[in-house]
DNA sequence: GGCCAGGACACCA
DNA sequence: TGGTGTCATGGC
């Protein structure tokens, strides 16, 4: 079989969606909380805590820390899981604080196979939030899989030697060139496109049917 | 009223 | 190692 390349794939998606304001904040470590924040969670609801969390606190590892729990979890009570999250959020800000100084420009001093390894410590940090985090929130060139990538280039008959979290992951990175940006905008692309796609669809072809498809997810 | 969303983990066999 | 239940809100 004759398959597309990733590269290929990319142009696809690039010329047919807008990228603006996709993961929107104001710093580094806003990303970061976002990151937790938007497990299994839509944007949306996210969006709401955040700006429940700016508005009542500053947004700095310090500072969650020193709230109260309860007060956090009424912050960020419109995301959803908000007892793990508030959990989730504390143990981020307490490597942050005491391995980094509190600052995330220090963290990125690491090499990112380092970061990752401390975030993956963290309890509640799986590979795909310690991924977000790397690339989004500290720039290093790290590509995020998520449920839709996989979904999606299955289909395309992709099957990487290990069909696993970290399969996947080398199987893009081995692909494309490391380029932060083109990590970025993919990623991105491939959650707006999944957004807009039935399971039936090629990946250049948007449905908007979800429910009832019989297609195999696999 | 059910489904879904920008996951992770504990528990069990 | 893989499958299943749990965590929970809000939009459609």
């Amino acid at each position: 079989m004759n398959l597309k390349s990733p590269k290929y794939h990319f142009k696809n998606l690039e010329t047919k969606y807008s990228l603006k304001d996709w993961w929107p904040a104001q710093s580094e470590f806003e990303i970061m909380v976002g990151a937790i924040l938007t497990q299994n969670t839509s944007w949306n609801n996210v969006e709401k805590a955040i700006t429940n969390l700016k508005g009542s606190i500053n947004l700095d590892p310090t500072s969650i820390l020193a709230a109260p729990h309860e007060f956090l979890e009424t912050l960020i009570h419109p995301s959803g899981y908000y007892k793990v999250k508030t959990r989730r959020l504390k143990a981020l800000c307490t490597l942050l604080v005491n391995e980094f100084d509190g600052s995330t420009s220090k963290m990125k001093q690491l090499p990112w196979r380092e970061i990752r390894a401390m975030l993956l410590g963290v309890n509640g940090i799986g590979p795909e939030t310690a991924d977000d985090i790397l690339l989004y929130a500290l720039h290093k060139p790290v590509f995020v899989i998520d449920q839709y990538t996989i979904r999606i280039f299955s289909r395309l008959g992709f099957n990487p030697s290990s069909d696993s979290y970290e399969g996947w992951q080398q199987f893009f990175m081995q692909s494309l060139p490391n380029d932060v940006d083109l990590f970025k905008n993919y990623h991105a692309l491939i959650i707006i496109h999944a957004k807009n796609l039935c399971r039936k669809t090629p990946i250049c072809e948007p449905c908007p049917l979800k429910k009832d498809c019989n297609y195999p997810n696999r």
